[in-house]
RNA sequence: GCGCCCGUAGCUCAGUUGGAUAGAGCAACGGACUUCUAAUCCGUAGGUCGCAGGUUCGAGCCCUGCCGGGCGUGCCA
């Protein structure tokens, strides 16, 4: 039983094929059937739905394509009420109609499955750790973090629909020489707060946050400490507070944002556990490093990396690198099937060299999936505002989620393939607030939750029981139908492909059709049998949108 | 220099993993509210898919070489 329509296609398909070249199916398992490409056709003279599997084969076969797709035409059993017509085309494309029966019945199946409309029903899939977000404890979320968070936690929702166990996971960046910048930052702030006078280096954290956490420290017994202590014992308080305050606003955030990670983990608590030392034990074992200059390098073969990797540093210290193939380690042994973990795409150089920790490791570097999502300008006043924590030039989540809503921030972010360069103009967004796209879907929601409560003050028989669909025969009718019956397989294909923005442009698909229904047809018209079916239909409306919507992280509303 | 990503309408972007006649939204122009919400709808206009080759039944998508933009190429994280 599957809610996908193009796997009842292949099914057929297969069923076909099997009967006509059995010596070629024989030799292949079921899983073949999944290699059979069903598509939806964009023009409707060819049908709803395509295969071009007459011209993958024909080669193999022997065959021309035309005749090879007439054998699976002549051996594929037909059922009328699925399938109105099937036809070969062009070069041998076989054209699939579907029957009206066939979109009412799924049209039902809305109703059936309502929340859980689209979503697998099988929910051992293999289990996914996704990463994401993951900025440094540093300073704030600026608004290209913002966009990693839309990303990840919708990824993390759109697998979850298709029966994936996810988990989501933000890692923590505690340790290191940032953590010392950060407290000395702190603590130069406070000293500044409490009348010294001090020189503040440059490539220290220069936001006023910093100034505001040394203000909140001022009169307490830690910020005594701070003034009092020599600098060796005061950095180390200074910098875990810094840390865990600002982590905490990173946690607010993100709360407002919608997005809540099952687990914060540290990167301290790789080093409190020895993992990173047990971690490069065992690459020195297997071969893989190499003492030089007085530091422990990883050694790359040419096809791994460019060049070798500093693990550990003359001074001792091991590097971020190394740290980070523990923590990878950690997350495969934990046993997951796969991890994705969604970077800034300036960490890209990285991707190789993570990876080939796993394979030194002994791990199955393809386990890892890395999606990088590029990065986000934000303009203002027609000018690109250079970002980064350090310098304290940036803008933050927040403030954008203050100006925009997290809704309309959300499906914004979602509205372009992560790959490619996102403008972000804070003007435009304020400015166009009222016709941002998250609106027209929303706004189809908010409609037809309008229908249902007029219906309730008039004491309209609204209930969904026992429709008559044979009401339903208006052309955009049937199209908002198949636009719904497509709705599983689009969410498929995203979480295969894991693009969440498809989702997006979905909703924006049906929202179009909708609105342009919803304006020729009265949905509350006297005629009761019409009045009951069309109701059924929008309401299967609302319900989808209300699911996508879901996987977005953006809310449905009832009223706009 | 080398590596990764991007280049599609004036602008911002989709393009179902190589399918049939390249699509939306803004912006522009012209229309539609006595109606279940006009945050809407309908229409007009807009293209050498960066350029040049190649692969095949078929290329915006794959390969090669250029051009342009972004980012990497730290004993930073």
């Amino acid at each position: 039983m599957t809610d996908l329509v193009k796997d009842s296609i292949r099914n057929l398909i297969y069923e076909s094929l099997a009967k006509s070249f059995p010596a070629t199916c024989d030799s292949q398992d079921r899983a073949f059937e999944k290699e059979i490409e069903v598509s939806r056709t964009k023009d409707a003279r060819f049908g709803d739905y395509a295969t071009n599997i007459a011209l993958i084969l024909s080669k193999g076969l022997g065959l021309k394509p035309r005749d090879l797709a007439q054998t699976i035409l002549d051996n594929m059993p037909l059922d009328a009420a699925v399938i109105q017509n099937c036809e070969i085309a062009g070069p041998g494309f076989i054209n699939f109609r579907m029957s009206s029966e066939f979109w009412k019945k799924n049209l039902i199946a809305v109703h059936e499955r309502k929340n859980l409309y689209g979503h697998e029903d099988i929910t051992d899939k293999p289990g996914i750790l996704i990463e994401f977000v993951s900025a440094n404890p540093t300073g704030p979320l600026h608004v290209g973090h913002g966009r990693g968070a839309a990303v990840g936690d919708s990824l993390a929702r759109l697998l979850r629909t298709r029966g994936h166990k996810v988990e989501t996971e933000y890692y923590v960046n505690d340790a290191g020489n940032q953590m010392r910048i950060l407290g000395r930052s702190l603590l130069l702030r406070y000293h500044e707060l409490v009348g010294k006078a001090v020189e503040f280096p440059g490539d220290h954290y220069q936001g006023d946050y910093m100034k505001e956490l040394a203000h909140e420290l001022k009169g307490t017994p830690l910020g005594g400490q701070l003034e009092d202590l020599p600098e060796q014992e005061a950095l180390p308080l200074a910098s875990n507070y810094a840390c865990q305050r600002i982590l905490e606003g990173i946690q607010e955030d993100l709360r407002i944002f919608g997005v809540n990670f099952d687990r914060y983990f540290s990167e301290r608590s790789l080093y409190a556990e020895d993992a990173v030392t047990k971690a490069l034990d065992e690459l020195r074992s297997r071969g893989k490093t190499e003492d030089r200059e007085g530091a422990i390098w990883f050694t790359m073969s040419g096809e791994e990396d460019d060049k070798d990797r500093v693990l550990v540093r003359a001074s001792g210290e091991p590097t971020y690198f190394a740290a980070d193939i523990a923590y990878h380690k950690n997350k495969l042994d934990r046993g997951y099937d796969t991890l994705v973990d969604i970077w800034g795409s300036d960490h890209h150089g990285y991707v190789p060299r993570v990876k080939a920790g796993m394979e030194a490791l002994g791990y199955v570097p393809d386990q890892l999936r890395v999606m990088l999502v590029q990065f986000v300008n934000l303009i203002r006043d027609g000018r690109k505002i250079s970002m980064s924590t350090r310098s304290g030039e940036f803008v933050t989540l927040k403030e954008v989620l203050d100006e925009v809503g997290t809704d309309a921030a959300r499906f914004f972010f979602l509205t372009k393939r992560s790959d490619s360069h996102l403008d972000f103009d804070l003007d435009l967004a304020k400015r166009q607030s009222r016709d941002n796209p998250v609106y027209y879907v929303q706004y189809v929601h908010a409609r037809i939750a309008s229908i249902f409560r007029i219906a309730a003050e008039r004491n309209i028989n609204a209930d969904m029981t026992d429709p008559d669909l044979s009401a339903l025969d208006l052309p955009e009718e049937e199209e908002i139908m198949k636009r719904l019956a497509d709705f599983p397989d689009m969410l498929a294909e995203a979480a295969e492909a894991m693009e969440p923005h498809r989702v997006t442009f979905c909703l924006l698909e049906l929202s179009e059709l909708f609105h342009a229904y919803y304006h020729d047809n009265k949905v509350l018209t006297e005629d009761d049998r019409v009045r009951k079916a069309r109701l059924f239909l929008v309401e299967a409306v609302r319900q989808v949108i209300e699911n996508g919507l879901t996987i977005l992280g953006v809310t449905a509303p009832d009223r706009m």
